[in-house]
DNA sequence: AATGAATGAGCGTTCATTCAT
DNA sequence: GATGAATGAACGCTCATTCAT
């Protein structure tokens, strides 16, 4: 009794995990309101009928997207950036993993990069809480740089944030759209030096151009 | 006959942009799936059937959004970044506008910020083309940047440009999904100079880099 | 005055029949239901309002058309046939010119074809009465035949009308429907030459065949 | 298994079939174009959206007529065209079982009559084929004729072909418009008779050809 | 008289959801 | 649990007709 219940858990578990998957790829390709149950129940292997047997709606399917699966992706940011010590480490591996894990599964990546940009989203709450997720890990690692010295103290945090996930997020998004198929992953680092330096040209600057003062100037 | 004329064309194209805004204040509210023509009828005071004198399909509107009203404004940028003469003003002016502009209409950065971030984009070609438009304005930005000493010579600029616009659509976005309604355009300034500096802590660099004191001197 | 008037109703006319006839030429291309008034307005050259000041509906231009056009036509017809006297010529008469003024006017050809194999006939009373118009002048030839002796005496009436009027029409649909233009006035000698001695071979029956008497027994 | 098997391709059947049957019901009655699938849908006694199991369109369903259900009878007469030996009883029993089989389902013979007379004919293709298919039978019976001797060798058969389904076209159709419900397939042997011999009197003939005597007996 | 912009009823079609098997 | 046929509400779009100019 025991071991059968296993093995029917297991199985529900299998199916609902296949229709998931199969939604996102659906979804992927063609956008949630373009793709049909039909198309789903399709790509999953089962008839439209049983998806409802799993999901209570097609909106409910990327509900669960986004409370189930990205969920555990976005848990695995904050055991990556646990790994290293420094604050900029750690901003290195949370880019590093965010980009290596929206590779490894491009579907699910456009998927949420759609998703998380509507107006009305169909999973508002789940977004919102995810995004609170992810932006609560790079907070802390601002607040751990600026502890530690290595980040600038006078950061507006709810800024920075949003110019670390919007960065990180175009970079996918460019990535998704383009047709070449590069590796994502190898941005993490100049993504990372970027934060961390910025543009301007500290030591030219310093060094060597005329004009510094002026510049200082503007920029105080 | 010459006043007529001017009046009937002020009516035709009154109409065009009557029937245009109400789209995106439909389309922002709702989506575009979402939304229906009836919608879009009713909140342009005319009847359903009148939006296909003006326009040959509910496709055809966000196209028309796209090629038409956004482009005008993205164009206006360009002039913007005219204005100035150093790349970090040009930058500066750029982020301005930008913020300036999608706040002041702020259906019209719902509608560009959520059909932008499609994958099946019903305006793909109009996207593409705006999009250029303005990896363009800030890759010559960055490029004058390299060249007057004022930015650092050793940017892949393919990376620059989307680490840039990412950052200001994230804050756009964010700033059209909060409740609060601050001030989108004040955000201009603490992101170029994030651009420029980076988070990074000079005075750590300081051990590697040149020119500490002075940056430091600014950051206070 | 008076010019004034007849200029007025020239022009009036002039509209009328170029309305007419450009409708006319629309459904022949189009189909009645396939084909709009715009179309049919732009073909004459006239606003779309315009066509109700002389039209009551699209139905009505249909109606016009049957008890206008055409009737004139088929008007001609009986006037082709009295100008020759035997029953044989008259038959001759009536075909060959039926057949030039359809292929005279294909455009007309083609909407009375389609539009006399309708069920819910919008112009049901005017076909019917050119419909009775054309069977009548059939149903004097054969009388006419039938006393002369020319007209084999055991025919039925009906039935020859319908025999009649339906090789032509099948011969001119053949025609309309064919890409290749051939001659449609050429088929009448043929055509009456059928009608009147049959495909039944009279001659090398009689003369030359076996199994002659048993066709007989069979035919009688 | 079996059985379930056969009972649900019954059912599936019945249902294609009887949506099919609804449609033509109503076709007939109201014309394809002023048909409504929600007409055809409660004629049939399913939902609207049932239909769109069946056909592709609402053309469709008219394609699947000419395709399906009027190829079957076409084919039909080919069969009782084999049953007899003489191209005169091939003739008269080509003629009997289509008037037989147009008047055992009059609104199959609408809306038959109704869309091979259309200019923008829908069912084109599938129109072509069964008028080639028809008027193949029709060229052999005459070729067959023509060397038994008991067709004159004289004729144009191509015009022959369209002399006979003319004629049998326009009877049909005056049964099919006529209020009194007369027996259409009793037109049969009249008609043939029409055919072989024509609307001449061999009497006038006969000072051209010989045979008259042994005609004239029949005739009387 | 002539225009043509505006109307809105109406239709073909789609598709999320249900439910009998 | 699984199925997939059936449903019917809903939507984009068309076009005959009207009417202010």
């Amino acid at each position: 009794m025991e071991w059968e219940c296993i093995i029917k858990t297991k199985d529900k578990n299998d199916k609902y995990q296949r229709i998931l998957q199969a939604a996102i790829n659906v979804f992927a390709q063609q956008g949630f309101y373009q793709a049909t149950i039909s198309q789903v129940a399709k790509e999953a292997g089962v008839a439209d009928g049983t998806i409802y047997l799993y999901f209570k709606s097609k909106d409910d399917i990327l509900i669960q997207f986004f409370s189930d699966k990205t969920k555990l992706i976005f848990e695995r940011f904050r055991e990556e950036v646990k790994k290293v010590n420094s604050a900029i480490d750690k901003l290195g591996n949370l880019i590093r993993i965010h980009l290596e894990e929206f590779q490894r599964d491009r579907n699910m990546a456009m998927v949420y990069q759609i998703e998380t940009h509507q107006n009305y989203r169909i999973a508002e709450d789940q977004i919102k809480e995810m995004s609170k997720l992810y932006l609560d890990i790079v907070s802390e690692i601002v607040e751990q740089g600026q502890a530690e010295g290595s980040m600038r103290r006078d950061l507006y945090v709810g800024l920075v944030k949003r110019f670390i996930i919007g960065a990180v997020d175009e970079v996918i998004n460019t990535w998704l759209h383009s047709d070449s198929e590069y590796d994502l992953a190898s941005m993490a680092q100049p993504l990372v030096d970027l934060f961390i330096r910025g543009v301007g040209n500290v030591g030219e600057r310093n060094n060597r151009l005329p004009g510094r003062e002026i510049l200082q100037a503007r920029m105080t």
